[in-house]
DNA sequence: CTCTACTGTGTACAGCGTACTGCTCGAGTC
DNA sequence: GACTCGAGCAGTACGCTGTACACAGTAGAG
């Protein structure tokens, strides 16, 4: 991707309204010529199994062309570019659930819980929506359908505007980063092919003489307790941390405004 | 990186064992031969240097070389691979403040929200922090002291070890999962050219439909109110949130356990 | 001195995104 | 029906990537 950076500074956003012009359907359907064999949503559909089945880094435009049994360059006939691609990825991805999250019912609390678990499930049905090194938000019809669905959540409850916002970013902030971490935890036994028990017996064999110099006291009492190889639910807990903390605001803007 | 999965699949566990002792300075050093001219700390920090100021794409091992004056096979001599070598960075980072986070007075709150804003600054001096795939929970000295002293902050005020790991993960997973969008968001006017009110107009040309379609509610009214331009600190916001969540749950064991 | 462990480098390979070129197909126009 | 020309598709090529491998030069150990 030598040119790519250069490429991008200089078109002056055409590439980003081509990228909007696919995900919001503006394109505008040629009559002359063959009949076209693919179509983008093929396309981005084959992308994405590809990339749930193998990761991002599998993730190569001959890896697709190849899986749709056509020439790399074949792609280039329906999208600019592969990032443009992935953008169309994210966007597809996110109208999963929309379905469901329309149909959440209940109090802010129940509602927002609810679009925190599709997001928490998304992630892991799709791991590398977390890799891919966005570089600028860009806004599909779905994606902003999903958080639209959030903000509905927490509407007419005594919240100014930009806390709604705030709220919604604080949670889908927290569910994002963990998941980053809880997936990259699962798939490095995958490829190291190293179990978690070898992995803490290798660790240890190295934090070992700190951990006898007391350095660590923390990390030691803590994994004594055994808390790092409990059930404990790190998601449930902390989304329930992020919905009280929500609720502390609520209860208190609640007497004096709403 | 053709050979990176193969290889880290096969070697059971010697690419991990030469990356800890990289990090916990357990290598033995030679004795014979010439004294060499590089080291690993001069390596990382290089990359560093270099990831800080063009980005993760800029990073390659070529580059590195050529900032130290070097062929790029020599980094090779001191460092098993492209991925150790991102460990070692990651680490190195997390150094940068720990004598200050070791400095920290106060309750549990004022400690535990200092150690969210260290977190927070770093990202921001490294974004490529939050880029990296980093597929495994590589563990070194400093980011096991980072831990352990946000740990430290919240010991002895009645929660259990996990719900302590707990507390530390939700802060942490929101810091870094804001912090990636945010530096995403930052980064795409530089990348693109494009300013961000170039941005919304080109944005509101393709999404402008489906507002006056009435399919986005929220936004619209969000969106009205000023809520996406506006000062408002989304950080500061979330970093309250999460720790008047802690506080709930700290208050409520406080009478019954601490 | 020789031996040998060690550093540093050049070359080579497989793979990447994609610019460019050319071939072939087929609907629109006459 | 013939011609035109937009459009789908593929091949080649370029510059980039990480890194395996072979080899040259250096300096401490014996």
């Amino acid at each position: 991707m030598p040119r790519d950076e250069t490429a991008r500074r200089t078109d002056g956003g055409a590439a980003v309204r081509r990228s909007l012009q696919l995900m919001w359907g503006g394109a505008p359907e040629p009559t002359r010529g063959p009949k076209p064999g693919l179509s983008v949503a093929t396309i981005v559909r084959a992308a994405i199994d590809l990339a749930d089945a193998e990761g991002l880094v599998a993730l190569s435009m001959r890896r697709i062309a190849g899986a749709l049994g056509v020439g790399a360059m074949s792609l280039y006939r329906y999208v600019p570019g592969k990032s443009e691609l992935v953008d169309l990825m994210v966007d597809e991805v996110y109208s999963e659930d929309i379905a469901d999250a329309e149909a959440a019912e209940g109090g802010w609390r129940q509602r927002l819980e609810a679009c925190g678990r599709q997001e928490w499930a998304l992630y892991l049905r799709h791991p590398w929506m977390l890799q891919i090194a966005q570089g600028r938000p860009m806004l599909g019809p779905n994606s902003m359908r999903s958080t639209d669905i959030a903000l509905r959540a927490i509407d007419g409850i005594g919240l100014s505007e930009e806390e709604m916002l705030g709220a919604v970013v604080v949670l889908s902030s927290f569910v994002a980063g963990l998941a980053k971490t809880t997936i990259e935890a699962m798939q490095a036994a995958d490829r190291t092919g190293i179990s978690d028990e070898e992995w803490w017996e290798i660790q240890s064999e190295y934090v070992g003489p700190a951990v006898v110099a007391g350095e660590l006291p923390m990390l030691t009492k803590v994994g004594e307790a055994g808390a790092f190889n409990s059930m404990f639910d790190h998601f449930e807990f902390g989304l329930q941390r992020v919905l009280d903390g929500l609720e502390v605001l609520i209860e208190h803007r609640r007497p004096t405004e709403g």
